[in-house]
DNA sequence: TTTGAATTTAAACAAATGTTTAATTTTGTG
DNA sequence: CACAAAATTAAACATTTGTTTAAATTCAAA
């Protein structure tokens, strides 16, 4: 089946471009660890770019759908799709680190405008969603009067601050050096529950002292 | 002045592996932009790779230093400690914004161990007198019982969100595509204050209704 | 089994890359 | 001025890069 190796290429790819970024990439080392030849890259996706294009594509559900789950339920109150969103952030990105970590890197160069547009225009779908739920709920007297943008940059940006080197979220939080915190879900826990409980103090005007 | 001419090289340089990243920028590149001959940058610096090095040496200042004024004034209380960070976090990230762009491209990437241990040790530093500060606030139960850890993530986090993509950041704030948001004095208070006001919240326990 | 298309391979290709060389120019100093 | 050290240049160098080729192999349907 020449979609399973297409996917295979892909998922070796993710796990080199997450490693040592794209330009860092070569196809002979991508084949070398996808154990394919060199040509079969240039076989299947035509160019190097094309693969990072089918890759992007591929996975792009990460990104997307995020918020999906959210629409179906209508009786949730706004902070609860809040904390729907934090849990699932959490959960997207810890369990797709290298993807995530890929497309950091993405948006952090401007070589290729088009892929940057592309991965901007879901990211911008998740932004407007949780800009629309925090507007109405200060709105509804729910919510502060805070800056909705900003709360969502301060979400994203808490866990890929932290997603963003293994060694380094080792050392701030002064675990081992060959820990592997991403893969525990205690960890996951602790994110969840420090981007919650600030989220909750700074949405909701009555905090109750815990 | 040679030592001119190398820091005209490295601030060159700065720019380029900002908008291309370090892989993505030749040598080729570096020397037409900044307008000198190509084998003036390993007559100066010995190699692409020493050049780097030589560039985070020169600005690692921006990073370190950070906190050293806090420590002079030991009069502030904790949460005016805490206010005195975000401030001049926002002040440097947003200054140096390209060179804040290359370390986070470095940090996400595995290759050059050293160079990433330095940059890493630079952090630490700021997270744990940071992390000091907050568990002697909490101590003293001038502060709620917060993961100090993960807060500082928050923090930088959110300048780094928004500081990643000019693009991403127009388009999420909702500004047009050719504004330059970094460089207005405006928009630096408006994620000093989004900070501030999350902070506020997040760490003092009796919070007043605005 | 036969046959033709799809896949896989090793080798080769041209372009680009970091680096070096050797000659030339500039600079500073006696 | 003279002259040696430093700076600058254009050209060349050896590798590495993404990509292509052409032959070999595998596979599936007739």
């Amino acid at each position: 089946m020449s979609d399973q190796k297409k996917q295979h290429i892909i998922q070796t790819a993710i796990t080199l471009f997450a490693e040592k970024g794209y330009e860092g990439t070569t196809i002979r080392d991508l084949a070398k660890r996808a154990k394919v030849n060199v040509a079969m890259v240039n076989y299947y996706f035509g160019s190097k770019e094309k693969l990072f294009e089918a890759l992007v594509e591929s996975r792009a559900g990460y990104m997307r759908n995020l918020l999906d789950e959210l629409k179906e339920n209508k009786t949730l109150s706004h902070f609860e799709k809040i904390e729907h969103i934090i849990f699932h952030y959490v959960n997207r990105i810890l369990d797709n680190r290298a993807f995530f970590q890929v497309m950091q890197q993405e948006m952090l160069v401007s070589v290729r405008p088009e892929l940057n547009r592309n991965i901007s225009e879901v990211l911008i779908k998740n932004v407007e969603e949780i800009v629309k739920i925090i507007h109405s709920g200060i709105r509804k007297k729910e919510f502060r009067k805070v800056d909705a943008q900003l709360t969502f940059a301060s979400i994203i940006g808490t866990i890929q601050q932290v997603v963003m080197s293994k060694s380094l979220c080792n050392r701030m939080l002064g675990l081992p050096e060959t820990a592997d915190p991403f893969t525990q879900p205690r960890f996951k826990n602790r994110i969840r529950k420090h981007i919650h409980q600030m989220m909750q103090t700074h949405l909701l005007p009555h905090t109750l002292n815990p």
